[in-house]
DNA sequence: CCATCATGTAATATCAATAGTTACATGAGA
DNA sequence: TCTCATGTAACTATTGATATTACATGATGG
């Protein structure tokens, strides 16, 4: 999974997991998403400690969905995963004290936060369900059915 | 300069520059912002090949803003740098077949849009000259002089 | 039980992007 | 013509993130 892509990722992952009738391995999962396993144990145990999906070790183990696809909206996974800097510009801190500094950053927060509030609101405003509906649709307009495996050969 | 600062970093140099009668020399400006003047120099060349500032050699050289204040916003100068990605987050397009994958991207594409717009046009809202005023504001209220040696002193 | 499967997790390695450094060329003044 | 300053290529260092390895834990099926 390459950088910046994480919530892409993981909300892929979740929505690939509301296919299966049985819980899908790390292993799987990886090989969808082209990473490693660890990789994915590593994300999803963030999801599991806050009730989004569950795991089961042994025979038949996997990972499931703990939830409603329409409990969850983009922004709960979001914040799920730690809140990562929606945004990729920061301010310096360097001199803290120098005033050009703080009239710069101020400046510039301003118009960050406003515009992390309205990712974050839209975020909000999709649901997994309605994810899934959609590519439910997607799917019906191919016309053909759909599998893990199939979907991500190379 | 750490990651992710560019324009932040950027804009404390004009304005120091705009305090400043006589060119500044790259290595002044590298002493005021913690880094180095080959890093200022690579900066500022993008800056100065759009027209935003000046260079000249020699003796009593260094950078001069090329623009009045309020003739710039802060757009601006993020545009002249290249326009670096302002969303952390970006779309999976590892598989591009997959369906799952274009709801979920179409829904994050959405998203991360509006709220790129905004910040856009909020940065655009600001000039320099605004920036310029606030620091003075602060300046007037803090009741000192100015330097750029003092301002960063460690 | 014990072999196998799957997750849990620490430690380590790899990789890419960015910043910093060195070195040297170019041009402007004094 | 010596010095100062930018211009730029090449290289190194640092950092953050991801990938990998290795091993522990627990569940299941024979």
């Amino acid at each position: 999974m390459r950088r910046g892509s994480r919530l892409s990722g993981v909300l892929h992952v979740l929505l690939h997991m509301a296919e299966q009738d049985e819980p899908v391995t790390s292993e799987a999962l990886a090989k969808a998403m082209d990473t490693n396993p660890v990789v994915i144990r590593r994300v999803m145990a963030g999801l599991r400690d806050q009730g989004y999906v569950r795991s089961e070790k042994g025979h038949g183990g996997g990972w499931t969905l703990a939830r409603d696809l329409a409990d969850v909206s983009l922004r709960d996974i979001y914040e799920a995963l730690g809140q990562p800097a929606l945004l990729a510009v920061g301010n310096r801190t360097e001199a803290p004290g120098c005033l050009v500094e703080q009239a710069v950053n101020a400046a510039l927060t301003r118009a960050f936060n406003d515009a992390e509030a309205l990712l974050l609101s839209r975020l909000a405003d999709v649901t997994l369900a309605r994810l899934s509906a959609d590519f439910h649709k997607r799917l019906a307009g191919r016309g053909k059915g759909h599998r893990l495996e199939t979907a991500h050969a190379k």
